[in-house]
Order: C-alpha cells, then structure tokens, then sequence
DNA sequence: GTCGTACTCAACCGGTTGGTTGAGCACGGA
DNA sequence: TCCGTGCTCAACCAACCGGTTGAGTACGAC
C-alpha cells in the first residue's frame, strides 16, 4: 500500500481530474459542488476526490455554514518539488558527465532522438 | 482511465519501490537483474516495474548482448517541474494575495450558488 | 546443436480504486 | 419545527495494480 507521504501525492496527482481539482484551487477555495459542476460525475465521486487529496495533505477542509470549503495547501508541493529536484539534478549531471565522455571520444553523434540537444 | 503522459508520470512514481529505482539509476544505468537485487520480489515483478517506468518515459531500453539495460531519462522530470512550479508558483501567490484581500474587503457575497445554478 | 543466462509473456489472485446508487447527517431559513 | 441544501457514509461493482508462478524467447558460450 502507499502508506507514505509522498506516494500519496503522487498518487493522488495522479488522477487528471483531480489534478484539474488542484488546478482550479489555485484560483480560489471551493466547495465540493462548485468543484463538481464541470465533471459528468456524482456528488459522491468528487467527494471521494476530495477525500483522497486531503488525506495527501494537498487540501485542507474548514467549515462555514452547510458548507465545507476546499482549500489548496502549498506545503505539499515543496515536498514534491524537493524530490524531484533532487533526482532531476542528479539525472542532468549524470548526462552531463555523459558529454564529457562524449567530448573526449573521436566519433560523433548523429541521433538527435536519444538526447535532445540540451545545450 | 490514466491515458495522459502526466498521468503515467505521477503514477509510475506513486509507488516506493519505483522511486527507489529511479533514485538509483541517477547514479548509473542498470539491468533489470541488478534492479531487483535489493528487493525481496521476483525478477518479473521487477520487469513490470521497469516496464511501467518506460511506459511513463521516465526511461529507456537498449540492449547490448543478452542484457537490456535500463537508461533513466531526465526530460520527462522537466514535464514535472513544469506543471509542479506552475501551481505552486499559483498557489503561493494566492497566498500572498489573500492577505490583500483581507486587507482591502468591507464584506461581500460572491457566491449565489444556491439560487441559480442546480441543473 | 545444446546449454545457460537474462529477461518477457501469460494466466491467475487478492486488494485497491473510481465510479454508481441510496440512505443519512448537519446546518440555516421559513 | 419542519424543509431544503450541502455533503458524507455504506454497500456494491467493474477495472486495474502489484504480486505470484510457469512457460517461452533471445542471445552468447561451449
């Protein structure tokens, strides 16, 4: 099971239409039917979203009235950006270092399809 | 069903054990042997966790001899980095702004939700 | 050829997920 | 006090996921 943090961000993000959810929480906090008006889903099944990105920690629920607004947390996103920052960095380098190999080899490299040209 | 490159991203890396591939092939290629050394389940598990990881481009195949040896790619972590820094960028700075609002609101209803639009 | 190595494909199994419907709770307003 | 609105809980279902085992393929070595 993904019992840690970060798979269940991953996991909840996931999911397009909740990375939609996320997307339209950056504009503004919501209410679960104002998050459910766009998508041909139940009432139930965007609860159930929202369930899954809170228990990511990627929103947070308050209470005002009958209503029980969405609200987006930004802490997440430094957890994630944190990983994969460090393996995006370490993965460049390791291409870099590639280069170096490359650079001091006598042939070149006519496949512009494996690397891309990362200048 | 998750049909989109973003989809197959988060969720390749939804799971720990693939994770833990990824941070290890930052440090060198790897045959799908060498991958599962560490973990207690059989190869063929390991191969479909490989194969989820290509299926998400998050890596390559070649072959050379018997061996297939496993290439991680670092494009796919700037699709990531982009749609991360995006919302979060958006996030934060809704943050920011909420202090304005705060600051400048008398009062206000800007949500008629019950009156109008239940379709 | 035959063997060993390095995988992959196929079928299966239990648990999780995304969806449904129906019932029920919490709260404010008439 | 009852009603309507907003939302959640519970049960169910089909599909998928991570794991297994067993058989099969690709390739080099002998």
């Amino acid at each position: 099971m993904a019992a840690d943090a970060l798979s269940r961000v991953f996991a909840a993000l996931a999911d397009p239409t909740r990375r939609d959810m996320v997307a339209r929480l950056t504009l503004a906090d919501a209410t679960v039917n104002e998050l459910a008006a766009p998508y041909d889903i139940s009432l139930q099944a965007v609860s159930k979203h929202v369930r899954v990105l809170a228990d990511a920690g990627l929103v947070t629920r308050s209470r005002s009235a009958q209503r029980r607004p969405v609200h987006l947390e930004a802490e997440v996103f430094d957890l994630m950006t944190a990983w994969l920052e460090r393996y995006r960095r370490a993965a460049e380098e390791r291409y870099r270092r590639l280069d170096d190999v490359l650079a001091s080899l006598p042939d070149d490299d006519p496949t512009p399809s494996a690397g891309g040209n990362r200048p």
